[in-house]
DNA sequence: TATGAATGAGATTTCATTCAT
DNA sequence: GATGAATGAAATCTCATTCAT
């Protein structure tokens, strides 16, 4: 836990509000030392440059997006299960309503990763970390007895890109029942469903 | 209609590939021109600025991205209905494993959409035109009797979810079973789910 | 013989004239742009980057800087050799005295040469051609019979080292008797000087 | 003589290897303070400008560099001159093969001298100090009867030019039999040498 | 239709320097 | 003696845009 000066988290939670709200790109070092109230060259005293700066966005933002951050797998019983999941979902994704600047620079990196190799593996790596999350929390699910043991994987894919686009959809401000739909989702997937 | 010069069209599609591959701002003026192998300036004998240029693409892009583009639902029949709209589904998501550079580009719109209210409101017209693409194809389902008339909406925006992020997946190289994913999702829609 | 326009003469006199007048490191875009009276992307518009510009400067400056230039070999006879000699000598250092801009970059580039491994090749071919020009010339003396067949190589390169130091010294205002100094090498170059 | 404290040495130190190195001007203070493993304001408490650190650094280097630190004129002899001259004279240029950074450093206040009035005058001063050198030794060379007295002073500052470029030549890697052409120069001054 | 030439604005970055502690 | 923090000035370079031809 490395302790952060004042400036550099001013510096951190401006570059934050920015880019969450102009982008990546239309986001300049001078924007975000006028926002913080300091010269630009101070930037550099905190960051050798914008590229390291937004690195250290990545990551802080990154680390803090774990699967196991809003599913505690150990929480869940046979009981709890479903109703756990549901929760657990909708806390999820009711966070983009909130705006908080981190979620939109997340947006932010998900979609610049397409043309930057910079930030592309690690966030594959993330999205797959999801993709695992609910595979190993649906097999968790088999185990105690409350969850279809056919196309398991496939249903947790489901599941993950699912609440993936809530988010997205969210952030657009697209209005749709969001809860019934998550709701719907883990019914079906832990239901298990033949194929036709 | 305007009749489009032979420049014009390779200004177009240089400004595609490009876009595509780099980003929106990434790509400057001069590098599509030199692509093109034509002038700066000339690109501005057709477009008066480089905004005038992307709102060009970005209709471009949209105007074509109708859901009946993919999804022609006079031609599904009681009979066809699953088989139909599975292979519908397929197809769209498929076209993003092939590159094209019109899709890179609607991503690169969407991406663009959350800090410019400019492509905002279109893009989310243009959510909303396949959530109710969705919808209508699920009633005349329901109408046909092969549509289970319960929360007919939500999973008619169950399905738009998954079948949208299921392209960014792609984009991202993600190894996941698309097909049997979507099969699953479209079984699900179609039978209609009680929730808990 | 590629055509120039009036701007880019501009830029490159001036260019001469500013790093003749403050150095390489210390003579910037601005300074250049606001002598010539243009912008400063303008210079952009002529040359990709500054160290083109520079590269450029480099080749004009030593491509006239031929030893053949100065000392023309075919002109030299018999008669002449030693008048010659010496009056061709005078002529190549006497262009320092007018202080042209020229010179005063080649002089800058020979002692940046020590920390830029860029030029630091092409000036030790330049040099290394100015010695094998003095070899030639004497060698020549040698068939022709007025100059001593000992030693010519060593000879040859005392006139080199002595005529590019001349330079060196007038730039810096050293009053010596250049003249006499000359006149006195070529002497003991032709005739040849047995070691102790 | 002030003293010199340990960081004090530290930082001269470090200047002079990394302006060797890197030039006047490509040598920075965080380089200097970085190298020495220092604060960069650190450097303020012994130097009150980088201007100041170089003039310092000049002095160090020049006043070091004295004629009698090479040529010792009271101990050359009737028997000895030409013998010890050669010696000295080799070992004063073979300095530069070993790559001593502050004959470096001289070589670089030589660059600066040329668009910086500042070391000009300086730089000027040590060069006729040389001149001065020789013109004494050699005077002092025909008392003892070693030495033409024709043409005396001319002999002289052929002998500091040669010598001087001697090394630089050596600086720019020429390979010349540097031991031969002085040994050959020295004979020329002392024998003396009518002109044409 | 198209281009050569040029520009104002602004981006990232580096540097010598200062000052309170 | 020395440093952490900060700054003004300036450097190189890019970009969208303009305009006469």
């Amino acid at each position: 836990m490395k302790k952060e000066s004042k400036t550099q988290e001013a510096i951190v939670e401006a570059a934050f509000a920015l880019i969450g709200r102009h982008g990546l790109k239309n986001t300049s070092l001078s924007m975000i030392a006028s926002e913080v109230g300091i010269s630009k060259p101070a930037i550099y005293y905190y960051f050798s440059s914008k590229e390291e700066l937004v690195d250290y966005l990545f990551h802080l933002v990154f680390d803090g997006h774990h699967f196991s951050a809003y599913f505690s797998i150990e929480e869940y019983t046979k009981k709890n299960f479903k109703k756990r999941l549901i929760a657990d979902g909708i806390r999820y994704f009711e966070e983009y309503k909130h705006n908080s600047p981190a979620l939109k620079v997340v947006h932010e990196f998900v979609l610049s990763a397409a043309h930057s190799p910079r930030y592309e593996k690690k966030l594959k790596a993330m999205v797959e970390h999801f993709l695992e999350g609910f595979d190993s929390l649906l097999s968790y699910g088999v185990e105690l007895g409350v969850v279809s043991s056919e196309n398991t994987s496939v249903n947790a894919h489901t599941l993950a890109l699912i609440i993936d686009n809530l988010g997205n959809f969210m952030i657009l401000g697209i209005e749709i029942d969001y809860k019934k739909i998550w709701e719907t989702a883990v019914s079906n997937a832990m239901k298990g469903s033949e194929t036709y």
